[in-house]
DNA sequence: TATTGTTATACTCTATAACTATA
DNA sequence: TATAGTTATAGAGTATAACAATA
């Protein structure tokens, strides 16, 4: 026996992936500026967090630290992340969007927003408001992070 | 400026990557029948058509013949799934999955779908009914792939 | 000659374990 | 002794290129 419960989180297994596949695919194609889905969620922690250090990257991204310590080796190299060390505790490092950082991640935004636009132009303005609604409710149950891709920076140094 | 088109756009670029990560960690949480998306996607794909040929997988998948075979042979060694030469075009190979790899499917299936429910068991009818609607039009709008998780096998031999 | 699949090789992303520096 | 971060190493998952078998 299924309840309507069960049947959505169903259609759930069965959606959300193709969407993800869109997603990902989108973010990896900008050629230089090509960024994978947990590139992508790293600098925009680091718009909305500005300073921080490695480990709550790791803690949001759900990655251990030698890994998260890894992909930041990369995005550095890549001149989209700055690290510091931070004098009131010296083993902490405060990691900053770069300019160029910053750009890429408005980059990869637009482009993103513009390809998932792209696929949803047709709808009639009731079924958008439909799957706006809907996106809100999925963002209460899952809940794992607050970070808005709209809003700009909160503080831009630490 | 935005449209609603836009807004709902930036909504699903921020809240689909958070249901995503849950799929992910749940199918990966089963020790001995731990299965990764795309494998998952595989032993999806092979119960509805099976005898598929590799290509038919890669294509589905959005994968290479190569990365595909690899992981077919993975899937092949842990008794999931078979592999014969077809007798009518002996270049291809029919792939099938085994009673082993059909219980994992149900198993992974019911649990992510049960992992899911939780999630959203205690929101309103009416807050499931909406969700329930905005994956049909999502649905539409990514219908790269047809496959429903609901339906067991249409043909169980190919 | 074109198609199906595999092998060889390499790169990215992830992990665990062991290490350094600092508190 | 505990914490923040890095280095060493290994495994999964992906790709491209080159190959074998078949059509």
């Amino acid at each position: 026996m299924s309840s309507p419960q069960e049947d959505c989180a169903r259609d759930l297994l069965e959606v959300v992936p193709l969407v993800t596949r869109s997603i990902r695919t989108e973010l990896r194609q900008h050629r230089t500026q090509e960024l994978s889905v947990p590139q992508f969620r790293t600098l925009l922690f680091l718009r909305h967090k500005p300073g921080t250090s490695l480990i709550d990257i790791a803690n949001h991204l759900g990655l251990t630290p030698p890994s998260t310590s890894k992909m930041v080796d990369g995005l550095v190299s890549r001149d989209l992340l700055t690290r510091h060390i931070c004098e009131n505790d010296r083993r902490r490092i405060a990691i900053k969007l770069t300019e160029k950082g910053d750009k890429s991640l408005d980059f990869a935004i637009e482009a993103t927003i513009q390809s998932l636009t792209k696929r949803i132009s047709t709808f009639s303005p009731e079924r958008i408001e439909t799957l706006s609604c809907a996106l809100q409710i999925l963002r209460e149950a899952f809940p794992e992070t607050e970070i808005s891709i709209c809003n700009k920076p909160l503080q831009k140094s630490f």
